[in-house]
DNA sequence: AACTATTTATAAGA
DNA sequence: TTCTTATAAATAGTT
């Protein structure tokens, strides 16, 4: 879209990345008003710029739209909620945490590629990232899936029992949307 | 856009309404796809089509997006909320994961730096970053070394309190601040 | 679902 | 940075 075709990778020049950052952000934000208008829709767009600014766009706003469907998504629950919520954050932290082992990889190897030009351009080297922030990583991660196994049994075991209990104090469960 | 300009209205008919959402909904949904792709940003969207269908796009995934948003308002914020002592424990594991986050940001940014240095052909002062690179770190183990102690007495305490909840209709709740 | 005449978005340049 | 503009891309109405 433009004086030239781009290629679909990352720009890699930041300024220019952060450039079409901007354009596009502004574009899309833009869409999402005409789509809601048009079409009488509820829309949320939450973003992270590069540089890691978050920016959103809701309509009618970002909090109700986003909670509307993360209840949509994964309920069955009574009172003991509050241990589910708890659950789904658990996996929710477990995502982030892979997510931020691949980052983290990530970015390691494209450090240990810099410092290897820079070797051979003569420049002084740095000292190689700690392996040390993988490694407890991923022993962080084992211990919160642990913890996570534990809460599933111990939510289901409540589930069966407070139902029962909630039934004799003629407590409503809340709907599910489906 | 398209054979005639359309007035930014909501579109009466229903079934034309229906086939514009989905046409512009997957515009967007491409759109943020290469955002996420040309700028290495995160972006999640969760739209709710006029019937009240739900439709998400997220890169890398809807939820961390939307957690990281989440958090990130949190903290500038006043608190509202009042969390259960399970959940008061939950935050600090996303504390914990927030300075994750602010480390990778902190690699990323040393990162450029050195793609500065060799775009420029100089030799900048990288000392001291490194140093403070490794004193990061070590702060990283330690914190994750108290977290997996955190954890542990965490499900002691949940198995403990599980018991307590089956003969409480009501979560019971406290002030967690310090 | 496919097709196009148009409108809209935007990449590069000023 | 903001504006301009040539070109790519999206899409409204049609088939």
């Amino acid at each position: 879209m433009g004086r030239r075709k781009i290629e679909m990778k990352m720009v890699k020049d930041s300024n220019s990345r952060q450039v079409t950052f901007s354009k596009r952000r502004s574009g899309i934000f833009k869409k999402a008003h005409e789509l809601a208008t048009l079409c009488a829709a509820q829309i949320a767009i939450v973003v992270f710029s590069p540089g890691g600014k978050p920016f959103s766009f809701g309509h009618p706003s970002v909090e109700p739209v986003v909670e509307r469907f993360l209840n949509d998504k994964g309920k069955k629950s009574t009172k003991v909620y509050n241990f589910c919520r708890s659950e789904a954050r658990l996996e929710k932290l477990n995502n982030q945490l892979l997510d931020l082992q691949r980052q983290l990889q990530f970015e390691k190897k494209k450090e240990q590629l810099l410092q290897k030009a820079m070797k051979a351009n003569e420049i002084p080297n740095l000292e190689p990232l700690d392996e040390m922030s993988v490694d407890k990583l991923l022993k962080f991660k084992k211990a919160l899936e642990e913890l996570r196994e534990k809460m599933k049994a111990r939510v289901v075991e409540m589930e069966a029992s407070s139902s029962l209990l909630l039934l004799s104090k003629n407590c409503i469960q809340e709907n599910n949307h489906h």
